[in-house]
DNA sequence: GCCGTTTTCGGCCCGACTGTTTTCAGTCG
């Protein structure tokens, strides 16, 4: 039995040997795009493939509906085999270096025998892989480049860093007087949970000028292309920042090109074809050729006028990952998505007492200036003691400290006592109910035995949803993003289970967690579970983390009805207490 | 290999940039 993750690793290895076969090219991308479309499907997949429903995705044709089939319930593909025993398992690493696609790797490949990146860095640096035709001299350094700068940098980036750069960015052109509109773009734009590079849209009428200050730009370590619209330089940090330069008029066309997803445009491309008009980065014209008479276009200023043409609401950036927005955009179905002003407070917080580093009146008082209304500490329990996780006691001490220091805010601001209590290995909490139902609420997570089969995970984290005192499932999956692969655990069973108990699940806002995935949300949604944003705060400025718990909560479709933190103080106190009530 | 208001064949997004090329192939997004 293969789970849905194995089966897109499947399809995107088959379209990766393929490319290696120099296959014809849309029969390759006919592989990536059925992995695509199994990465947005929230379903029951090993239901959906029994069941024989998987074939109806969009993307997904009997071909590659049969050979899924086979590779899940028998846990092999004898196509897959075959194919694979044609080239050495290495190979893959080549398609890891910039610059290199499929036609490259099959020279390299089939003329040099080249299988691994350490075999090319010799092959380039001995001269061989210049004398290849279709390389050069420029191309073999090119590529001793690119394989010294992997070995320094992973690749991809927390959403963290690339906001950091992002702003400076933008920073560094604030003012300019050539710059008439500025945006981000990318994966950044869509708050997508790791980042490749950087996009930074620009329009102007001196382009020159303007990739001229790009180029000025103090951090950056070497600059890999320069054009007159366009300009890719490599930071010092070793995030790649790409500038793309366009006309005032072109601006929302160019924004909404780069701002993707390219599913989404592939979408938005079709629509526009319908009415027999042809839309790229520059403008909604009249397909060329088109048999169709084409629709007038409307005058076209901003996103939302181009949405509007093409007969749709304007879709949030964070939406655009052709994951049901277009149709929900058609219908006028679109949720009205949370905004980070609409939070009024926030429940799991760490201070000095256990793992953070601000006491708990500094804490307080940094919540307080940030607008919140209430701010909940729910620092660790005691069996996580690399944290110095609390005990019965000193629990109870923090309790009533929250009691007195409350006294000293006015009405508008409070402090929630809660805990983060370990889910044992059985389920079990770390507290006994006697104790929990002397707090406010209750985060329970999962620190330790993270390598529990999916199964008994899954019963794990359901059982100490079951106990009445847990009021929010925290960090869902444990993931530490870049670092530290989620556990295995069945998250449609523990929204199920959420919907059950009455449980709601945290959104953790830390950007190394984003954790439970945007790409669950919809589902927990949709089953009245509700969520609760948490910046995981171990210090002062982590509270200025909510802000990345806003965009993943956005692209999971999430509104400020769906998020407990938008409460009103005494609706909240109200809804903390109905699940250890009834 | 997928798909269909162009419907079972014949398309499939396409423009910018680099490097290797005397007019374009490969890669990227």
């Amino acid at each position: 039995m293969k789970t849905k993750e194995q089966t897109i690793e499947l399809l995107e290895t088959i379209a990766r040997l393929l490319e290696i076969k120099g296959e014809n090219p849309f029969k390759i991308r006919a592989y990536t795009n059925a992995a695509r479309a199994l990465e947005t499907f929230s379903d029951n997949f090993p239901a959906a493939v029994a069941e024989n429903r998987i074939g109806e995705l969009d993307g997904i044709g009997d071909a590659i509906a049969k050979k899924i089939s086979e590779y899940v319930q028998t846990g092999a593909l004898e196509y897959f085999e075959k194919l694979q025993a044609e080239f050495p398992e290495t190979i893959f690493e080549l398609f890891e270096i910039p610059g290199l696609g499929g036609k490259k790797v099959k020279a390299l490949y089939e003329q040099l025998g080249i299988k691994t990146i350490a075999e090319l860095e010799v092959a380039a640096k001995d001269g061989r892989v210049a004398e290849l035709a279709g390389f050069g001299a420029k191309t073999a350094t090119n590529l001793i480049q690119a394989i010294e700068r992997r070995r320094k940098h992973s690749g991809r980036f927390l959403l963290s860093d690339a906001k950091i750069w992002s702003d400076e960015l933008v920073e560094h052109f604030q003012g300019h007087p050539d710059v008439s509109q500025i945006s981000p773009g990318g994966s950044f734009r869509r708050g997508r949970e790791t980042i490749g590079d950087l996009d930074i849209l620009i329009a102007t009428k001196q382009p020159e000028r303007i990739i001229e200050h790009f180029l000025q730009f103090e951090p950056i370590d070497r600059v890999l292309a320069r054009g007159e619209t366009k300009a890719s330089v490599l930071l010092k940090c070793g995030i790649q920042a790409d500038l793309r330069v366009v006309a005032n008029h072109e601006f929302p066309f160019a924004l909404g090109y780069f701002t993707g997803s390219k599913e989404h445009n592939v979408v938005l491309r079709g629509r526009a074809l319908q009415n027999g008009w042809t839309l790229n980065e520059y403008r909604l014209g009249p397909e060329p050729g088109s048999k169709k008479v084409p629709k007038p276009i409307p005058e076209i200023q901003t996103e939302a006028d181009l949405y509007r043409a093409l007969g749709l609401a304007y879709i949030p950036p964070e939406l655009r990952e052709n994951h049901g927005e277009i149709e929900a955009a058609e219908k006028g179905e679109l949720p009205n998505l949370i905004e980070l002003q609409n939070l009024r407070g926030t429940f799991h917080n760490h201070t000095s007492e256990s793992d953070g580093h601000n006491t708990l009146r500094e804490m307080a008082e940094a919540a307080n200036q940030l607008g919140l209304e209430y701010l909940g500490i729910a620092d660790h329990s005691k069996s996580s003691f690399q944290a110095h996780g609390l005990d019965e006691k000193s629990l109870l001490r923090q309790v009533e400290q929250i009691r007195e220091l409350n006294k000293a805010f006015d009405a508008d601001f409070q402090i929630l006592s809660g805990i983060e209590c370990d889910i044992l290995r059985d389920g079990q909490l770390d507290f006994p109910d006697e104790v929990l139902a002397q707090l406010d609420y209750v985060v329970a997570s999962v620190h330790a035995s993270f390598t529990l089969s999916e199964k008994e995970m899954t019963k794990r984290i359901i059982r100490a949803m079951e106990n009445r005192f847990v009021t929010i499932l925290g960090h869902p999956t444990g993931r530490l993003l870049l670092s530290r692969e989620p556990y295995q655990v069945d998250l449609v069973e523990i929204i199920k289970a959420a919907q059950a108990t009455g449980t709601v699940i945290e959104l953790n806002a830390n950007p190394r967690r984003l954790d439970m995935d945007w790409r669950y949300w919809k589902l927990a949604k949709e089953q009245g579970v509700r969520c609760a944003i948490n910046p995981d705060a171990h210090s002062v400025r982590g509270l200025q983390d909510l802000w990345f718990g806003i965009k993943a909560a956005r692209k999971g479709w999430l509104t400020r009805e769906d998020v407990i933190n938008c409460l009103r103080l005494t609706d909240m106190q109200k809804l903390l207490r109905k699940k250890r009530d009834s």
